[in-house]
RNA sequence: GUCCCUAUCGUCUAGAGGCCUAGGACAAUACCCUUUCACGGUAUGAACCGGGGUUCGAAUCCCCGUGGGGACGCCA
């Protein structure tokens, strides 16, 4: 293996909700691009906004990325505790000219905004306390705290190859000088990311769509401060089901739901990995294929729509090649949380291999097996249908021959029923059905000779016992 | 309003000028398998946003529209 120059990623959230698709998605292609390259995944958390940060969210996303087992190299930091390293950057900056302070009162820049708009411009601020050579500025005035704003060209254009989009450029002419620290001294977002990406030496920056207007500011910032430029792949976004933004309201946004909703860990990655990036005809692989596979290259530049029909068919295929041991695992927990004894019944490994290749979710998994554990009574409508006395008198003699079967396998238990069958010139629905409405509750079941096997031989006699 | 991004089946996508009468997958429909329901298998229908160029030749390149998204904060 050729040891590239070391790649050093990060995933860089704002602690101020739950880990939801969107960001999940971002950090698998942020981890996936490190470890492709046996670079780094740095985890920093956002958190300068004080107001909306909380310790719930973070530990939501710590939780969302253990779930999917993206596991970073170094981190988390955190903003809010590199304050000191953000203002000697900006003192640095105002020594250097490349920042200057400015007592633009808020009221004020309402007003200029306002005009702007009126005038159908691009709201922008006039740069009324930029310094320039030549230029008288006015006193500042009294009491007010300013803020500090960088210095940002006026000429020329800033471009990129962005790793997904391509190349973009953008007019200096279009920026106007964004404040970096506000008037109580504390830094901007802008601004935080560029030093941390810098101090952090961060090589390819790997984030959302919504980023793509503050690079060219970001560029600049890390011009001024002779800092390298990292590469930067904008990630389009992932709209709802129903081609929506995805909304709290409408969607499950928060990664840790599809746990809940009986979604494996494995289904969401390998779902997340084909939204917005390809390779090939591939479909179906795992996540160390895909860390084999994964390039900047094939991801695609438009926004992608969420579909819960496809997750649903792979986390199928999952559930099918899952471990029973591990299946049985998720079971129980889930019955348990019903109030249901996953030991009152037969083996859960057992009823889980019996059971898994028709499950689309956990949830349906345990949906499937609690009736094994506990019995459920035919409704009158069922026992209607289904329990004619011609069923029921075949049950009856089905019932001597389970009480007397050699032996409780398949290969008894099968020929018992079909001989039940010709004996009182049944056909094997005629007893099936009402056996599985009888066992079960439910006339749909699978094999039914393998359900009997697994219900076992008590459970059987008692349960038709209290139904014939 | 200005700037930026974007546009292939219902959905996710393949496609980087001729291999495309556009391929795969989910979903849909039909059939097969079957001891019911599923699973599985096979098959079918389904798309290059519109208009101009460039070229011998365009889904692929350029321009203009249109649609969608984003940004324009002392939010991140």
């Amino acid at each position: 293996m050729t040891a590239s120059t070391s790649v050093r990623t990060r995933f860089a959230p704002s602690p101020t909700g739950y880990l939801h698709i969107g960001g999940a998605r971002t950090a698998l292609f942020a981890w996936a691009y490190a470890r492709r390259h046996g670079g780094q995944f740095i985890l920093r958390i956002e958190d300068t906004d004080i107001e909306r940060s909380t310790p719930q969210a973070v530990q939501a996303i710590l939780d969302g990325m253990r779930w999917l087992g993206l596991t970073h190299d170094e981190g988390p930091f955190y903003q809010t505790q590199r304050m000191a390293r953000y203002r000697e950057v900006i003192a640095q900056m105002l020594a250097a000219g490349t920042a200057y302070h400015c007592y633009t009162s808020k009221e004020e820049l309402d007003a200029l905004r306002a005009e702007q708009e009126a005038r159908k411009e691009k709201p922008r601020y006039d740069g009324r306390w930029r310094p320039e050579p030549g230029k008288v500025l006015p006193p500042p005035p009294a009491g007010v705290a300013p803020v500090v704003r960088f210095r940002n060209p006026t000429a020329g254009v800033v471009a990129w190859d962005d790793q997904v989009k391509g190349r973009i450029e953008i007019s200096n002419a279009e920026l106007d000088d964004f404040v970096i620290a506000r008037a109580d001294g504390t830094p901007t977002y802008n601004f935080c990311v560029v030093v941390d990406d810098w101090d952090m030496g961060i090589t390819h920056v790997i984030r959302g769509d919504d980023h793509v207007n503050n690079t060219p500011r970001q560029i600049n910032v890390l011009a001024a401060l002779g800092a390298a430029v990292p590469a930067y792949a904008h990630l389009s976004m992932i709209l709802g089901d129903d081609g929506q933004k995805l909304s709290k309201r409408r969607n499950s946004v928060a990664v840790t739901d599809y746990d809940e909703r009986g979604y494996l860990p494995e289904a969401m990655l390998n779902y997340l990995a084909r939204l917005g990036w390809s390779h090939g005809d591939d479909e179906i692989f795992s996540l160390e294929q895909f860390v084999q596979w994964f390039d900047l290259d094939h991801i695609t530049a438009s926004a992608a729509q969420f579909n819960t029909e496809k997750l649903d068919w792979l986390n199928a295929h999952y559930i099918k090649s899952a471990d029973d041991g591990r299946l049985a695992g998720e079971v129980a927990s889930r019955l348990a949380r019903r109030g249901i004894d996953p030991e009152a019944g037969p083996p859960l490994e057992r009823a889980v291999a019996l059971y898994k290749d028709r499950a689309t979710n956990l949830n349906e998994l345990a949906d499937a097996i609690e009736p094994l554990i506990v019995f459920v009574h035919p409704s009158p409508e069922l026992l209607a249908t289904h329990l004619t006395d011609a069923a029921r008198a075949a049950l009856k003699t089905l019932r001597e021959r389970f009480a007397a079967a050699a032996d409780w396998q398949k290969i008894v238990l099968g020929p018992a029923i079909k001989e039940t069958c010709t004996a009182h010139g049944l056909k094997m629905p005629q007893v099936a059905i009402p056996l599985r409405v009888a066992l079960l509750g439910q006339p749909q079941s699978p094999a039914i000779d393998a359900v009997v096997e697994v219900l076992g031989r008590e459970r059987v006699l008692e349960r038709l016992d209290r139904v014939l």
